[in-house]
DNA sequence: CGTCTTTATGCAACTAGTTGCACAAGGGGT
DNA sequence: ACCCCTTGTGCAACTAGTTGCATAAAGACG
């Protein structure tokens, strides 16, 4: 009924380092210098300090000490949500499982925020930055003329921006070299099968990462003397997915194949093909991009560019920690995105 | 060049209460009372503190504030997620943004953590707790016998638990009333389309929620005198939900219907149909359960069961949050799962 | 013109750790 | 036996706000 563990469980207030040291017998000083490995402290008195916090369940609390040293061990990643879009892309909880995976180890935390546009993103960084609230912050969807990198290199935040590596940005950017090779790779596969009118469907214009694929969709299929069956923005959502799918399916030269700007509106263009009589990829070739897990299950596979998300996010994390002081070996990423070919793509008719 | 705007930003160090009270020519006090809306301080005073900070971009610092009151203002999210499924369910995504949209707009913050299985995960609030990181959690994925309630209990950690509402729970219990109603729904459409063999591929037995669901399952047909034409658990992953779907169409009577425990799983489901020949819903009906917005694109669309889980995630923010001591409304779940009949359903052969 | 009351403001202690510096104790060398 | 040096430990100040209590200022009233 009183052993130590139901009596550390029962008094409500968390025990403080007073308590541990009182136990110890030694000052609040020793009990410090214990924990983080500093000064001088005999091995014995050590031990004994370590015993009676472990028999009290204490740890030092996370708000003193990033109130004393001024950082709170916890990264930020904003992810930015069109309103209309009901649930965010499967790619987010990749990325996060790519964060989390070197953040968990090292004792840091990952706040979760989401925002409906670039304005309320960038105040949102104002406020985490005023109150001290993060050491730093991942930023996803590079965009032209990106207001956030210069803000929070003004607010003196460190960040990492996902993206194509670029030299003189003001914050450093984290993403597999040679964004284009995946995207490269794709045109020269669905030449290969004979496809002459190939159609992209892309991203909001104003991302980055989503105009580069394109660039490279309409300079490789030129080095081949071909050009664009048709090239469709979308918000990424999955009804202009399907809307844009639609449209090219209604063209008097209706293209064979049809590249996405990523997975999720893959899935939905070949739904909406199906769904107007095509077979995939009888009828109509489609590629995706991301590699998500679903792909792999679907009817027919999904022919896609894997850009190792996961892997990715890594890479952020190891760069933001190294920012924020921690000694942290930077992850490589010497490959590129490689296109998976399944099932989804096959001859031209 | 040296505007107020451009020497807030250069000052490396973030501005204190003590230089937002030397420029408003008052105490730290009254600047801490201007903010907090507390004490008496004139109307005149309050305007000139507030403007001061304004113009030195000042905000309270949020480790601070939460070293004196003791309340970090941030709450834990953790998800469990087997090492071997690559990707989170996209269920989390519209969990946390649920839960977003109540803590965002009251100043709170998400923290996100993932592990991988039930220890670590009680390890991690363990420490959470110990270090005072969040004011509270959310706890997702309910079993028998949840070791996580007590063990918060005790850690003196408020949370609430997403599931089937429970009398006499360690923490409360948030989610829609009457669980079975969807899943009664779904097996009532199948047998009026004439299914007499229904199977049910189900999610891990020692989650409340998937057992909950498996048993209404069962006894709805029972009470039609039918009996199940098999019962199969997953580990919830693609790769489990297609084997169970090749095992159920291998069976010497297939099932004309299979009844999923998510949509995720409800979609590789169809994936291996097909690829075995079968037509959906010609050949074999399929019903999902979560109403994930990929469902509704598909060829064919699929039907499924909606638990509404964005507003589940709000409910779960307010009662949290009120449980933090915020006057918040709860949120009335008054509702039930519904069946959303789609295209993946029809009549049997 | 002094005293009382009301209102506004500041002082100082407090939250829970961390750390520079001073000091004490013990051992070894001369 | 004395001195010095090494090693271990504690005091007190510091991080950035918040808050109870004291006090000052100003107006009202006798």
């Amino acid at each position: 009924m009183n052993t130590p563990e139901a009596s550390r469980r029962d008094s409500g207030a968390r025990p403080t380092i007073k308590a541990v040291a009182a136990a110890a017998g030694v000052s609040t000083a020793a009990v410090s210098q214990a924990f983080n490995a500093k000064g001088r402290i005999s091995e014995a008195t050590r031990r004994r300090i370590l015993d009676a916090a472990a028999e009290l369940g204490w740890s030092p609390s996370a708000t003193a000490t990033a109130l004393r040293s001024a950082r709170t061990r916890t990264l930020a990643l904003v992810v930015r949500r069109p309103t209309d879009v009901l649930g965010a892309d499967p790619h987010f909880t990749e990325l996060i499982t790519g964060l989390e995976g070197e953040l968990a180890p090292r004792g840091y935390g990952l706040l979760l925020h989401l925002v409906a546009d670039v304005a309320e993103e960038s105040a949102l960084y104002e406020r985490l930055a005023a109150e001290g609230r993060v050491d730093g912050a991942v930023l996803t969807d590079a965009r032209a003329d990106d207001p956030r990198p210069p803000l929070l290199r003004g607010l003196g935040l460190p960040a990492v921006l996902l993206g194509a590596p670029h030299p003189d940005a003001p914050v450093p950017t984290v993403g597999l070299g040679n964004q284009g090779a995946g995207i490269h790779e794709a045109v020269d596969h669905l030449v290969e099968l004979g496809h002459r009118r190939i159609a992209y469907v892309s991203g909001p214009g104003e991302l980055l990462h989503t105009g580069l694929r394109r660039a490279v969709f309409e300079e490789t299929l030129l080095l081949k003397g071909l050009a664009p069956a048709a090239v469709l923005s979308t918000d990424f959502s999955e009804a202009a997915a399907v809307a844009a799918t639609e449209e090219l399916l209604g063209m008097a030269q209706r293209p064979t194949a049809v590249m996405y700007a990523n997975d999720s509106m893959a899935v939905c263009g070949i739904g909406a093909a199906q769904r107007a009589g095509l077979r995939v990829p009888g009828d109509l070739s489609v590629v995706g991009y991301d590699n998500l897990p679903i792909g792999h299950w679907l009817h027919p596979r999904l022919t896609t560019v894997d850009q190792q998300v996961q892997r990715v996010g890594a890479a952020a994390a190891r760069a933001l920690l190294a920012q924020c002081g921690e000694k942290v070996p930077p992850v490589a990423l010497d490959e590129r995105p490689r296109l998976v070919v399944r099932e989804s793509t096959g001859p031209a008719r």
